[in-house]
DNA sequence: TTCTAATCGAGACGGTACGTCCCGTCTTGCC
DNA sequence: GGCAAGACGGGACGTACCGTCTCGATTAGAA
């Protein structure tokens, strides 16, 4: 950042993207480093070889950079693709779940994440806003799916649906952040979908 | 704290119960009053009446003193007995999770010290020496029960089986904040045994 | 703040002249009121109405800032001019150092300065890179002015004549702190010049 | 200090000798270490294997434990016997004190006493009444002498001979911290003598 | 001999100050 | 007007000592 010459857009008053860039990318680098709390907005600055007055001119907030910022950068849900069956639907979720919750910036970011979201209602409602949206929205178009071709009951509890599919992997990569051995995934989708015929069989 | 009597002070050169009392409850109303991230151990101090350095004698950091009150505040898994079937056991251990992940302040304070952990060795050693043993004994001990009465087979992924029991609660409770309808652990009873099975079946 | 001069601010981010005005201000009030070894920096902030950090951007020490404000204040060792005689030049350089030393704040500071620099070498470093190089200089160019002029033998120990021109003012003013009466200098003028026909006798 | 068995004086509650001792060397090994200033009650009484109470039991504060150990502690002019001869009186009074002022001790503990004795009138009086007392007897004996003897006049300034004769050593020793080449006493002599009669000529 | 009273090492107590870091704001001169 | 740089008043960090106090144990002299 520092040194570069500043082929710089058409008028002056524009905020630069290149030093946008820049600070998003120290901002992730320093997250990872040492987390959301002990972040610094100074540190960050310093990291993109940038101003402070740079940052506070773009969020007004730590909180609101966090958010923002989140939501811009790839941190998706991938897209789950209707394979013809549950068991497909539910392998290629589980895949994609496991593909985003083994980047390890991503074991780090998330448990942060969840904690500010905890105390932070504005936060929380730029995150429910978008991940969260799209989330379930995914995890009912897969059940809908299933319920569309008798491989589920109409009565199931979606919700404990959504909480299922999820929660082994985060718990297992995210909170007690160990590794998975050769074959977990297979289990786990044979865990998964007893536990599918559980559910179905007690609102049967 | 100064004029208060001091009343059966017990040792010579040991920590004083009134004033470790006294910073716990300041702890908690502070903790009340601006969360966990902006809580200060000055303003704990200054709340309880105290010197920061009674605060400093008794826990290295914030997370070590917020680790210990919880601990000491009754955050526990609970024992689970046992019922003489899996399906009791399991019950059991899914009501005691519940009611722990139910707290508020647990609520706050777990994904924290989840946080905390990916970062600080220290932390995850002290936390993984006392919390996670516990649990993963309990968890292992339902689990040969079970294999002992011929309700799951040996070749059982005990590790996976271990996952599977706080996953779901502590992503719905913990993770999502969302609160539980009447009946949720009835379902998720349901979505273990069911679980379990599948599991069982995999490997048999 | 240091070397260079700081006319008309200039350049951005530059110290501020009012804010060390101020701070100059509260230190010596402090000085006054409590003593160099009393004296706290948080209270010399306190009372210039400034943060530490003010302060401490400026001298990393109470010493340095005690040093360099002295010096600013006028601590100098008085240029000696050629008077054309070693008398006239010993006069002179006994009146610079007696208006130096008469003044209370150096006669309060010097001992402080003195006793720090046997502890601090970089303090003794940049006391004797201007004060005591000055003094030296000052004092060679008399004592080489006096060998041109044959008032003292080449032989001379220069060393020594060096350690006796401020010796007993020194001794007198600031170790024992006591006043003098008339006609002092008046005799240590005599006292001196015998101390140097003795000194060049022995030599001779 | 822990271990020794205490074979204590006459009656319980009272100071125990070895204890005194270990608080005395420790106190004079911790101010030559990090000067009067910084020299903290509670490094005493560690490094003199004690508790703090003991020190507090003995002397109400830093300055009154420093007066009085260095009243005790042989920190004394010499004694400068009569040998017939003003020469032999001077000589003999230089020698006694580059004794004294040669020793690193001596020369890191007295300007820390005379700072401190600027600012603390109780510590003052203790060592004026004291050490300055003495060594004015002494130099006023030495003056009496060689007006006796008819080596000086009786209108000499007896003040500025006792200004004079510590104070180029007590310059170069303490106050430069530099060391003395071979022949320094001797040019010494030379210059002391050389300023005695410029002195009496000036007041004959 | 038993009691009593003060000493001992240890260190907790409420405080103050240390020197550092970061907060969010503001200012300066360059582009 | 955006930019890098960084000073500003403020506040918390975690540490070191301050001088006081309390503890249990030691230790003799007085009862």
């Amino acid at each position: 950042m520092n040194e570069k010459a500043r082929r710089v857009p058409a008028g002056a008053a524009v905020l630069q993207e290149d030093v946008t860039a820049a600070i998003t990318a120290a901002f992730f680098r320093e997250w990872a480093r040492v987390g959301y709390a002990a972040l610094s907005i100074e540190a960050v600055a310093r990291r993109a070889g940038v101003g402070k007055a740079a940052v506070y001119r773009r969020w007004p907030s730590k909180l609101a950079m966090a958010s923002e910022l989140l939501l811009k950068s790839g941190i998706r849900v991938a897209q789950v693709p209707d394979t013809g069956s549950l068991e497909g639907d539910v392998r290629a979720l589980l895949e994609g779940a496991y593909r985003l919750l083994r980047r390890p910036l991503v074991r780090r970011i998330l448990p942060d994440l969840h904690s500010e979201m905890r105390r932070s209602a504005p936060l929380a409602r730029a995150i429910r806003g978008t991940l969260q949206v799209e989330r379930r929205a995914m995890g009912e178009a897969l059940v809908r799916r299933a319920i569309a071709r008798g491989e589920l009951p109409a009565t199931i509890d979606v919700d404990l649906v959504l909480d299922l599919l999820p929660a082994v992997l985060y718990w297992r990569l995210v909170v007690t952040g160990m590794e998975t051995p050769p074959g977990y995934l297979d289990d786990l989708q044979a865990l998964t979908m007893g536990a599918l015929r559980g559910l179905a069989a007690a609102r049967a």
